[in-house]
DNA sequence: GTCCGGCTCCACCTTTTGATGGATGCCGGT
DNA sequence: ACCGGCATCCATCAAAAGGTGGAGCCGGAC
């Protein structure tokens, strides 16, 4: 229905998105970053319910022939499912019909981001059955968008995010664990969701959370965002 | 001991005192607003436990013989409260025994800042009895601050508070009172000081902060935080 | 090897926050 | 005179947040 209801950075992820919503027909989309370790982060969701990022995470991500893990050491910028394996083959997976058939899929193509050769982030584009596959001109389209998106990424979204975190590793003297647990404090994320996002237990986040507060002087978490934030704007 | 224990914004009150405090010995300086209907406001202590606010706030204000509501025909710059009540006298009153004794004060110097005749602001200095009366100099020095800490309250600060309002009004339509809470909560203020502050019931905060939640669509206090301070720097 | 910092988790407890569904008085517009 | 919006307050409940004092594990420094 609306927009999406997601974290409130991530402008990039968000106006990536959007670009892209804007020029193909999709009936579901997934901006995420890729941690060295391979771990999913900040995802932002376009048009969808939210739980089903959840559920890719913890069970099904690891079946997924588009993983990111297994484009590493190639310089494919968008792929499609259909490209990687016959359609009938596919939908004998579980991973097909446990995660793709209940939630509507049928078609996805995944734009991948690159810093060193590591993939550092992933653009996954979902079409229900009805949207029909992926056409060669819609694939060279988003292939040539994919070099401004790097770009974009690698010169302006991950630099800002660094600095936040250098600045406030530099007032603070956070861990780095701690970096991790405030930067989505810092977009009005509450501790469960902190927890799960970061694949932590709730008392983790509770402990971490605890240190921040000492380390930065404050009794709450909104005051904690609201004096963060002001330090990082000025 | 700390330089104080305040909330984020008000760095104007801040570096006017830090100002004043640079130029005059004072064991304590308050700076607050105040509002039409005469109610302080937004106060900001310099050097000092915070509770003794509270107790002026609740108490002994209406006692004060510098209280802003008898200087409002005036148009003195400081004030002194030697000048206005022989000693022997108010060491008589209860405001002196019971107020000024027990926190340690033993002199007072008010500074008023006022808008079309009405009193705006003030910037309260007082001081222990080791560190005597204030001499004329100190008031001739004081007074010439004056000027230009009022230009600056009415030129600077109070548009950008105004704006502020104006900004979360316009995008968010709150009420009068809604955006009393919502200024306070920008700074972390927790609900039970937010009543103390505005004066209300911890249940009227909560109320106003439930249809605030509704209006901005959040469903936490620091989610509103961290989303209305990305929507006023942009 | 030992020690320490960082990361993870736990149980237990208190406080705060938020949601819900009221109630009242006031004021301004129709 | 009535209604709607606003502001104030209430009780009750559930959920979230926060404080405390642990514990185990790891990896690097000494």
């Amino acid at each position: 229905m609306s927009q999406n209801k997601n974290k409130i950075p991530n402008d990039f992820q968000r106006k990536g998105l959007e670009l892209i919503n804007s020029l193909v027909s999709l009936s579901e989309s997934v901006f995420f970053l890729v941690e060295p370790d391979m771990q999913h982060r900040g995802a932002v969701v376009f048009d969808s319910r939210s739980d089903i990022e959840k559920q890719y995470t913890t069970t099904y991500g690891r079946m997924d022939p588009l993983n990111p893990e297994r484009f590493s050491d190639t310089d494919d910028l968008v792929v499609t499912l259909d490209s990687q394996m016959a359609a009938h083959l596919l939908k004998q997976t579980i991973y097909y019909q446990e995660f793709m058939v209940p939630n509507n899929h049928r078609y996805v193509a995944d734009m991948f981001f690159r810093h060193e050769g590591q993939i550092i982030a992933v653009l996954s584009m979902l079409r229900e059955e009805r949207l029909g596959n992926y056409s060669e001109e819609e694939l060279q389209l988003l292939r040539k968008l994919q070099p401004f998106l790097e770009y974009s990424l690698k010169s302006v979204y991950l630099p800002k995010r660094h600095k936040e975190r250098l600045s406030i590793y530099e007032k603070y003297g956070l861990t780095e664990r701690e970096l991790d647990v405030i930067e989505l404090l810092l977009s009005g994320t509450s501790n469960k969701e902190i927890a799960v996002e970061l694949s932590l237990g709730l008392a983790t986040v509770k402990t971490h959370l605890h240190h921040i507060f000492q380390k930065t002087s404050v009794q709450s978490r909104s005051e904690l965002v609201a004096k963060v934030l002001l330090d990082l704007q000025s």
